[in-house]
This record gives C-alpha cells, sequence and structure tokens, in this order.
DNA sequence: GCCTGTGAAGGATTTCACAGCC
DNA sequence: GGCTGTGAAATCCTTCACAGGC
C-alpha cells in the first residue's frame, strides 16, 4: 500500500535535514512547520504534507522534535549509514572532487579513482589512489561500490556510465555535460552549473531595457 | 498577453540548445521532435509544446531547422551574448570554479574574485585577480556585474548574497550548503553534490534487501 | 506520409482549510 | 491558542490526439 512517492517530495527532504542538523547544532529542541518553512522559503503546508507520505512525526500544538524528525528522515533517506563511491576521471574536475571535503562527514566514502591517463594512475588525489580504468568493474564488484560519480570529458561519459550500470552500480552522480542514458533502475543526478546559468540568464535579461 | 512561462519549461532550454549544438557540430542540419526526445530522454510532446510558449519554429512533415533553433533558444535564454561574473571565495572550491574552464566558451566571464584573506589578495587564480571583499560593490557596480557565483562557507553565505543582491547582482549561482533568501527579483540557483547524493540514497536503498 | 502546433484531457503537485489534539 | 495531519480544491504540468501544412 505504500503509495508511489513523489520524486520531488524525495528532493526536498535533504534540504530539511539539513536545516534540521543545523537547528540541532543550535540548540533548538522543537520547530514547527511554519518555523522550518521560513527558514527554507517553503510553505508550512508543504513541510507537512511532504512529511505525511512517511508516517506522524509532530505533535499538535507543538511541533516536531528537531532530533526525532532528523533521525526519521536520516533513516528514510538511507543517510544514516555509510555509501561507497568511486570517481572515475581525475582530470582538473575530478581532482576538485576528489579533494571536496563535503562528501565523507555526510557519510559518502570514496574508495577510489580510474582514469585512463596511465601518467596518473598510482598518484594519490585527495587522499583517493588513481587506478587505470581497466580495473573499474573488478573493483566495484569486490568494494561493493554503491554510488559512482562521473567526471571525464562529455565524449567519453555516456560509455563510463554504461560501464557503470553494467558493473552494478545503482546511482551516478553526473558532472559531464552530457544527458546520459541510464536504465530505470538506475538513479542518476546531473552536476552542470553552465545549465545552471543559462536558465538565470532568462531572468535578468527580462529585466533590462525591455517591459515591466 | 505574453502568458507565464513555466520555470520548469525555462530549466529545459539550455538542455535542448546543447543537444542542438551537438548536433550542428555533427553536420545535422534538420531534426524532429522525435529525434531530439529520443537524444535526451524526453517525450516529443513535450518538446514541441515547450517550444511552442516562444513561437512556431518548426516546419510539419520535416522538423526543426538545427541551427535556426539553436539561433532562437540561445536569443530567448540570453545566452547568444558576454556576461559578467564575480567569484566571491576563492578556498579550495572556489579555486576550482575559477580554473573551471567551462564558463568562458558559453559567454559567462569571471571578471574578478573576492576574498577576506589578505593572504589571497593579488594572487591570480585561473587568470582571475582576487580582490579584497570590500571592493565588491564598487566593482559590481563599476565593471557592470551581471551574475555572481558563491563559493564562501556556508556560514558567510547569507550575507555575501546579500551584499550581491544590494550591489545589484540579478543572478546568483551559489555553492554554499545553504538554502539561501533572495528578494523575488533575483535568481538563484544551487549546485550542491552533497543533497543530490542523498536524495539518491534513497532509492538505491529500497533497491536492497526489501519488497519486490 | 511525416511531423508540427495546440486545445483538451489527464495526472501530478501544491495549497487550502479545518477537524482534532496538545 | 497553537499546530499537526489530511481530504478536498486549486493550480500546474505533461501527455494525448488530431487538424493542418509540407
Amino acid at each position: 500500500m505504500a503509495l508511489e512517492i513523489p520524486e520531488v517530495v524525495i528532493n526536498r527532504l535533504p534540504v530539511y535535514a539539513r536545516a534540521l542538523s543545523e537547528l540541532a547544532a543550535a540548540g533548538e529542541a522543537v520547530v514547527s512547520s511554519q518555523a522550518l518553512g521560513e527558514l527554507l522559503d517553503v510553505t508550512p503546508a508543504q513541510i507537512r504534507k511532504d512529511l505525511s507520505y512517511f508516517g506522524r512525526f509532530g505533535k499538535q500544538g507543538r511541533g516536531y522534535n528537531v532530533h526525532g524528525l532528523l533521525a526519521k528522515l536520516r533513516e528514510i533517506l538511507g543517510i544514516d549509514r555509510q555509501w561507497h563511491v568511486c570517481l572515475v576521471g581525475v582530470g582538473r574536475l575530478g581532482q576538485a572532487i576528489a579533494e571536496y571535503g563535503g562528501f565523507r562527514p555526510q557519510g559518502f566514502e570514496i574508495l577510489a579513482a580510474f582514469d585512463a591517463d596511465v601518467a596518473m594512475v598510482g598518484k594519490t588525489v585527495g587522499g583517493v589512489t588513481v587506478h587505470f580504468i581497466d580495473e573499474l568493474e573488478s573493483f566495484i564488484t569486490s568494494h561493493n561500490v554503491d554510488i559512482g560519480i562521473v567526471a571525464v570529458p562529455a565524449a567519453h561519459a555516456q560509455a563510463v556510465v554504461d560501464r557503470l550500470v553494467a558493473a552494478g552500480v545503482h546511482a551516478i552522480l553526473n558532472y559531464a555535460p552530457i544527458s546520459a542514458h541510464v536504465p530505470r533502475d538506475v538513479t542518476i543526478r546531473h552536476i552542470d552549473p553552465v545549465l545552471a546559468m543559462q536558465s538565470m540568464t532568462f531572468y535578468i535579461k527580462k529585466g533590462e531595457g525591455g517591459g515591466k
């Protein structure tokens, strides 16, 4: 009977969880949907409805227990555990990703990196050892890698995605500027600052010269 | 009568434009909504409907002229010109952004970077000179900066956003892990790989152990 | 025969508004 | 009195399906 949960809802939960972490760090014990909504620029009704897909976590007249709700969300999202990640591509972008300190504290452990350039093989970037790309599949299998990060040039990105999928990875974070294809049982998210820029210019263009 | 165009539509246009660039580079002269849709995993009806917000660009029986449609989309999005960008924060992340070569070829020129750390001031990162943060407002005004990129620690990010907005910037690309507040006439986009990861784990968690 | 552009239908998501509980 | 949880209403977005042009 677990009715299908909209993807938009799932995408908002990590934002709620992040805000709750901050509230917890600030020593807040309880928060209302109203207060949380103001923090996040979301309507209180939206928050309550989103949470209602998963259960009844609040108390009438009071609001939500910050720690309790955070723990619930972490469980729902599956971020209450360690995930094994591998990185493909250690060019400039890949190196920046390897050196980025934001993944590990959230439970995403980059176990290894892979590259087609033999000159990179054996080096260590941000604490991650670079392997030759041909070892990708065996590493994924032997180390139970859950998530792949793609940071190769656009021309090779789909091939890398295909290899990750074939090797059994079910989630991919793609930094390459392509619309990658994946089977329906694989989840993919794209990080593309240029696309983000290009959608913003539509709105600032309007403000110039023209009407209202 | 320019009926309001949904934001989801605007967000898809850059993806269409990117695909058209590739088709153009591959020497394709014409493309149907069907073919473009297969390339992008989007339904043909969606593409046609999206484009219909802006005009009638296709020819029945043939499809769309690749160059013509691309030019139209670039004009609609405002990516047919140069934009002035400034970067705030040149820590590890900010440096990686400054060194990233993907913005300039798309018309986004990073004119300057700013940081509160005087040890960074005067240095050059990825061809961009670092200024002291207090020069932010005067630089934005004098150089007509359109877009700000925020790459400072979370604790300072909202303050930086506020300063950018006060200085007249109307679009912000935010890499800091916060839900920043901006006035309604300012457009903001968030780049947050951790949030992307955290929404994917919901789906791969389901695949494990459990049902169906 | 093929493919666009588009009203209309359908589906999804958000917001409303209020009963019920603390 | 304040705030949640939630059906119902409203809004938004996608898909259908077909008239019309090439």
